[in-house]
DNA sequence: CCCTCGTCTTCCGCCCAGTGGAAGAACAGG
DNA sequence: CCTGTTCTTCCACTGGGCGGAAGACGAGGG
């Protein structure tokens, strides 16, 4: 082809997605050069594909000209799934509304927790989460709530990898998890102490569906109010039973959350 | 072409996005064949076009085969700007503490309005409005707050197009909005009274940044409590004039709001 | 049981949309 | 003025995309 060869024939689509796939939270706004370099294509073919994207408003533009993620993919993204997230919300405003904390509910997506949905007022926002955002398992406590509840086979592949370290607190030697977890089983809680940030710690609940993990429901606090944790443990508790129950009723089946495995 | 007459060469992306584009609150999920009439992409374009999409997760299949969007795209979309829609969200919140009713936030796009956040507790939601949904301007609380502050030129040309009229209730008479609107800048805030839904009554006023309305505040309520809506108009003012502060403080002119004129 | 109708999937040869290197423009520092 | 970076435009070549058609599948319905 003109200029050189073509690097073994990708479609165009998987250029366009490529190019939407260079953004992420930690990039998340980006120079075509960048976008170019990150996503792998060339720079001229993502000058004329990121051209379509704009002008379709998927991408726009910050003050500065660099690229951003457009309103219109926002507006689609709404439409995705998320039964269990509607359902829930009324209940994370619940919790928010009788401790004041920071709620969230996250779901497992291959091995990190993804974050769904999120309830916050103006104090002590440490930001630990965003939605949208993934975290590792381990050092969280909606992740150590749902790992627990997973088959054992899942969580021994978890375990046999080398786990991050985001502070000095995290647990990551596999004997010392492995217990960790047995005791969220017996509990039926989680709790973390700046396992991933310094100053915050969390409690956690999973929300439990036929004895399956769907999603789990957590709670942040800055750690110098660690004592209070084991307070907030019962309104999570109750709220995610609560969940449970209209999502056994409410939905027939229907795939309503991600689950690549 | 093999097959015929390649309709006026579309590009691939076209294409890809008319694929996407076919997705809308009303439209939630497509079978291969809707996905392609109304995309308007060829029956076995669309088919290549799916599989790649959804192996990225662009698109998900419902349990009965249907295309859903993804959560892949869903995640992308938290991306998107959204500066506003984080500084305001706890003044939603704490309006939401403070009256327990459905509080939005939404902007104007073009000559609708796009309801960009949304809290609400277990107790009677009527469902007017979605996060990511649009609806005209005249027969919402947030619309018309929103309009009432736009420039004249703008008002005017809305005017002159055929409103549409979802209920009897709805004022549709350009005179008669007009002077709807006066009264709104003149007391500050918007009321309706079952104009875009039978049953249910709002009120919304506009959060003003050097005197433009970059959004807009609201509350709904169901109808037989219509005496209360004047209670609620004093916290969502006190909210709405919280969050310009900090947006007139927090942005430096990024920017934030979609505004397609 | 076969037939019909709608949807989904696969196939294949043609050819134009897409490609990417290169050159030039625009801009920012130094 | 020069240097480095990013953005934009150009162009001749070609293989990835194209879509009609035919086949597979599934759900009624007679």
């Amino acid at each position: 082809m003109a200029g050189g060869a073509r690097e073994g024939g990708r479609s165009v689509t998987s250029k366009v997605l490529a190019i939407l796939g260079a953004f992420d939270s930690a990039h998340q706004q980006l120079t075509l050069s960048d976008l170019a370099r990150r996503s792998g294509v060339a720079l001229s073919t993502a000058h004329r594909l990121v051209a379509e994207l704009e002008a379709w408003q998927a991408l726009s533009r910050t003050s500065d000209g660099r690229l951003r993620i457009g309103m219109r993919l926002w507006e689609l993204g709404q439409l995705a799934p998320g039964r269990l997230q509607d359902m829930a919300h009324p209940w994370l405003q619940e919790v928010f509304a009788s401790t004041g904390e920071n709620v969230h509910l996250a779901v497992r997506d291959g091995l990190e927790v993804l974050y769904v949905d999120k309830v916050h007022g103006r104090r002590a926002v440490p930001i630990v989460s965003r939605t949208g955002g993934r975290l590792p398992m381990h050092p969280t406590g909606v992740g150590k709530a749902l790992l627990a509840y997973e088959p054992d086979w899942f969580v021994q592949a978890y375990l046999a990898r080398k786990l991050e370290r985001p502070t000095p607190h995290t647990i990551i030697e596999p004997g010392r998890l492995a217990r960790e977890l047995a005791s969220v089983r017996a509990q039926g809680y989680a709790l973390t102490y700046e396992e991933m940030t310094l100053g915050t710690c969390s409690a956690a609940v999973p929300v439990l569906v036929d004895g399956r993990p769907v999603a789990a429901l957590g709670i942040v606090i800055a750690s110098r109010r660690a004592r209070e944790l084991h307070r907030l443990v019962e309104p999570l508790r109750e709220a995610a039973e609560q969940i449970a129950r209209a999502a056994r009723e409410g939905s027939g089946g229907e795939g309503h959350g991600p689950g690549r495995a």
